[in-house]
DNA sequence: TTTGAAAGTGTTAAAATGACACCAAGTAAT
DNA sequence: ATTACTTGGTGTCATTTTAACACTTTCAAA
């Protein structure tokens, strides 16, 4: 806040290009989104977290740039979703107004780039942001209704999650450092929104390699305490760059 | 050419954002891309067929539009590919001097978004069209370089093509209304860009129900006519309609 | 000590995959 | 008419992968 602007040469803001960010996370049970709150009188409206773009910035620093303002989360895993840019998009009065409030000139047609991301829930907890009221995780599946077109970007992001997660094992960028089989598991089911089979599963990932058994377990848990696991980066390295490009689920 | 202007409310061109097209052909043998050549003096320049969008256009409507404009070409496959948008992608003077030539600014910062879509050849042969001097068929893997960040661009088409061909059939938009297996299988196996076994290939193919054999051969042919077949349309809705989506190659 | 709750483990039948080689049917050349 | 050439078309088998399925273990709490 007290810093001097013009850390870049341009920081000319760019009126019509915008990034939005779906940026999820997983409690052990369920997907969740972070999303603002714009706190309208007449009610909640939910919206993903995003910004224009500045004139001198690539894209995938812009979303993680916006990312960082709004999260303080750093060098996550990011990937771009694709552009959306209905010139009607602006529909609601609401979002009308809620745009002049952010400095964005609420005529001017925005096309945005949505980028989903993955995020350790327990490495951020919500807190108002400089322009939102608050941030919140909320899960997925309760979401209804969200600002401008940002509905349709959720639903893209879910369904892009759920093809790359079948091709890379990036379900990790959600997990701890540690966790347990079954708490891969539930994830897996999360995101591809059907059950496994437990013993299938195992077997699955288990072949993969793609993650080692540490030596330490669970503890203070009232049943069996678990096997915790990591995640093996260097053998997950080797499988892309084979070209391997399928997980099989 | 002869029409009015203004059949759309706004015809205002929005210097900011640019559609480019990555236009894939089939010629029984090896894919090809559509590009236009800006003939600089100085030897040729390849370009992606590409333009500024309207302000109250749709990105979907306009890729549509560019591309009806440069081929005649109406609602064939387009699939969007993602939004790029290095603010110094315009480097070299002559990427100036030629977008000084259509109309936009040079200066400003465009980010582009790119679509693939995926055409019968013949059913395009090329023109040259209003702003470029020439549009060519060029196999996809004889290009070392394009304009801008268009080579960029063509690998991510390459990539997400490839991707989307083990996920849906969509191989059919680059083969005439009747074909033969030999040709659907060199098809797969210039997307995919290996070698596939030829058994192997007809009874997945098969398996899948996707292809229906006509009563109709090849003739004129110095060798063993080959069987004709189309596309079983049908099938292919009932299975996309039950979220199947792997095509397992 | 009992109860509850999640962890962990193996087999089998069915389906999919990958490797592999020969004959058939046409045209063109002699 | 025969031959050569070219591409079309076909089946089997061994291996791997998948999907379905149930019971015992280990801990904390009551």
């Amino acid at each position: 806040m007290s810093k001097e602007i013009k850390k870049k040469p341009q920081l000319e803001l760019n009126p019509n290009v915008s990034v939005d960010c779906v940026i999820f996370g997983f409690d052990f049970d369920k997907l969740n989104v972070l999303v603002i709150n714009r706190s309208e009188k007449e009610g909640i409206q939910w919206a993903l977290p995003g910004n224009l773009i500045y004139d001198a910035e690539h894209l995938d620093e812009a979303a993680n740039r916006v990312l960082e303002e709004l999260t303080g989360l750093k060098k996550i895993y990011l990937e771009q979703i694709g552009a959306f840019g209905d010139p009607n998009r602006i529909s609601k009065e609401s979002d009308r107004s809620w745009l002049q409030s952010i400095r964005a000139q609420p005529e001017a047609r925005v096309i945005t780039v949505a980028y989903f991301s993955l995020v350790k829930m327990e490495d951020y907890q919500p807190q108002p942001s400089s322009f939102a009221t608050s941030a919140e995780w909320i899960p997925v599946n309760e979401i209804r209704e969200l600002a401008f077109d940002h509905f349709e970007i959720l639903q893209a992001a879910k369904a892009r999650l759920k093809q790359m997660i079948k091709i890379r094992p990036i379900g990790f960028n959600l997990l701890p450092e540690k966790f347990t089989l079954s708490q891969l598991h539930k994830l897996y089911e999360a995101i591809l929104d059907k059950p496994l089979d437990k013993r299938n599963f195992r077997r699955k990932i288990q072949k993969l390699k793609i993650v080692y058994s540490l030596k330490e377990k669970q503890s203070g848990v009232p049943h069996k305490p678990s096997q915790l696991f990591s995640f093996n980066t260097e053998h997950y390295l080797e499988l892309t760059q084979t070209g391997y490009d399928n997980f099989g689920f």
